[in-house]
DNA sequence: TCTGGGGTCCTAGGACCC
DNA sequence: TCTGGGGTCCTAGGACCC
């Protein structure tokens, strides 16, 4: 453990609703709750001002519509908050080379690696808090928004700083002070207690930390298992050696998409699968990268939730071996009552791709879908838009969600606030400009069309 | 209108090998 | 001919995190 508290924890306020507010000015100090809108949506991110009424992440979005009814509902815009998430890593670059992302709004940064390391060794903790709050503020004339900061001596512990902090503050918790902060805190503020491990330690009678770090280490060995329970005894007693990592690379890519309605039919749902598959391709592929064993989950109707996997004898990034994989593994389960969820995944990924005996005599095998996969020149598989899949369950790409981007040929830059019946509501404001005005139009409209978001700043 | 999507890590049994 | 022991790979499932 270190004598100084260099482990800066970064976790961005409410991050997807913050960045909807610094780009809508009109939902700025209102109730802002970004997720999947459809009817088995889920919240992402609601704003400090919904959290008011009640909902959280993962709340289902028809009990969030229950308790918030007038807050604004809007589809997250991924591509805006991965530009936004590039400037603040930027940020923490600076601080030091070793930073470690947890997700587009969290990371871990090693000042202790950076050029503030030296300094750092002898002014300790107050250098540490300057730093500190010199990112924040950074984060917001640069950014447009705000961070919460913890500071201490361990992951673990710069992480409860972090949240302590939140929101828009800074926590620094001094070396030799951890235990003691500990000791105030619940079993489920561990890292790696969830709702299942709670509920062993609970039935154990151990509900805080303190009373977890007072056990020998056999007995949560005993109650949890090797790994898990060494691992929950060494953090109750503040003992976290893990290293800062920058760049991990990733060991699987998958997607998988929850319908709105089951799916029973097999074709359907084989349609469903290869879209799937050609999606999934696409991101191995975009990330150069292939891999050995391919994933197909399913999550029936009840909820219940199955995966069947095959591995090959060399890594792949083929779309035809891979779909294939894909549809023969989904042969193997009985689909009966319906489905709720597909997905496929390839894990075992390789930076390389051997020469592929395997896909090419696949392909001499198929030449009719090979013919198929001509048409689309980039890769095969019999896939369209969604509008062409009949009875289609997911939301058909609707072609004006919520909280997306617009241009109106005269009016300029706006996004949907709803629409319904053949009409499209707009308002019409920019990230720097004032609150924008309200047009309503047929959804038909010739001069409105779809557009990319503003950058916060006109410049992140 | 119950329960998203993209990940990581661990466990456990059987196959297989030495 | 009555039954090893260890290591690794594969598959399936589950807990957890954001």
């Amino acid at each position: 453990m270190r004598a100084v508290p260099s482990i800066l924890h970064l976790d961005m306020d409410a991050f997807f609703a913050s960045v909807e507010q610094a780009s809508k000015p009109s939902l700025r100090g209102k109730p802002v709750i970004v997720g999947g809108l459809g009817a088995r949506g889920v919240v992402s991110t609601a704003s400090y001002e919904a959290r008011r009424f009640g909902v959280h992440s993962a709340m289902a979005m028809a009990q969030a519509r229950r308790l918030a009814p007038n807050a604004a509902y809007l589809i997250p815009r991924f591509e805006l908050y991965r530009q936004v998430s590039d400037a603040v890593m930027a940020l923490l670059r600076e601080l030091s080379p070793l930073v470690e992302p947890l997700s587009l709004d969290e990371a871990f940064v090693d000042l202790a690696a950076g050029p503030y390391g030296e300094a750092l060794a002898t002014e300790g903790a107050e250098l540490a808090r300057a730093l500190g709050e010199d990112l924040r503020a950074d984060i917001r004339s640069k950014v447009g928004l705000t961070g919460s900061v913890g500071l201490s001596t361990t992951k673990f512990l710069a992480k409860i700083a972090s949240e302590q902090a939140k929101p828009d503050g800074l926590v620094l918790i001094e070396a030799g002070r951890e235990r003691e902060v500990l000791d105030t805190l619940p079993v489920r503020a561990l890292p790696g207690v969830g709702p299942a491990t709670e509920e062993t330690l609970r039935r154990a009678g151990l509900s805080q930390i303190r009373e977890v770090a007072g056990l020998p280490q056999e007995e949560l060995v005993h109650l949890l298992g090797r790994a898990h329970g060494a691992g929950v005894h060494a953090l109750a007693l503040g003992r976290d050696d893990r290293p800062v990592v920058a760049e991990r690379d990733a060991k699987s890519v998958s997607v998988e998409d929850t319908f709105e309605v089951d799916l029973l039919d097999r074709d359907h749902i084989v349609g469903e699968l290869e879209r799937l598959a050609d999606r999934c391709v696409r991101r191995l592929r975009a990330a150069g990268r292939s891999g050995r064993t391919v994933v197909v989950k399913i999550r029936r109707f009840d909820f219940s939730t199955l995966t069947r996997s095959e591995t090959l004898p060399a890594p792949t990034d083929d779309p035809l071996v891979i779909a294939q994989m894909a549809r023969r593994l989904l042969d193997s389960v009985e689909l009966l009552g319906g489905i709720r969820l597909l997905g496929v995944g390839v894990t075992g990924l390789a930076d390389w791709t051997q020469e592929d005996l395997f896909a090419q005599a696949l392909r001499e095998g198929m030449e009719e879908d090979a013919a198929d996969a001509e048409e689309d020149p980039a890769y095969g598989g019999p896939t369209g838009p969604r509008a062409f899949h009949p009875g289609g369950a997911l939301p058909a790409a609707r072609r004006w969600a919520p909280g997306q981007d617009v241009e109106h040929t005269e009016l300029g830059h706006g996004w949907v606030q709803g629409s319904g019946v053949g009409r499209v509501t707009i308002r019409f404001e920019t990230p720097t400009g004032p609150v924008g005005r309200v047009r309503t139009f047929a959804v038909e409209d010739p001069e409105l069309s779809s557009a990319s978001a503003l950058p916060l700043l006109g410049s992140a």
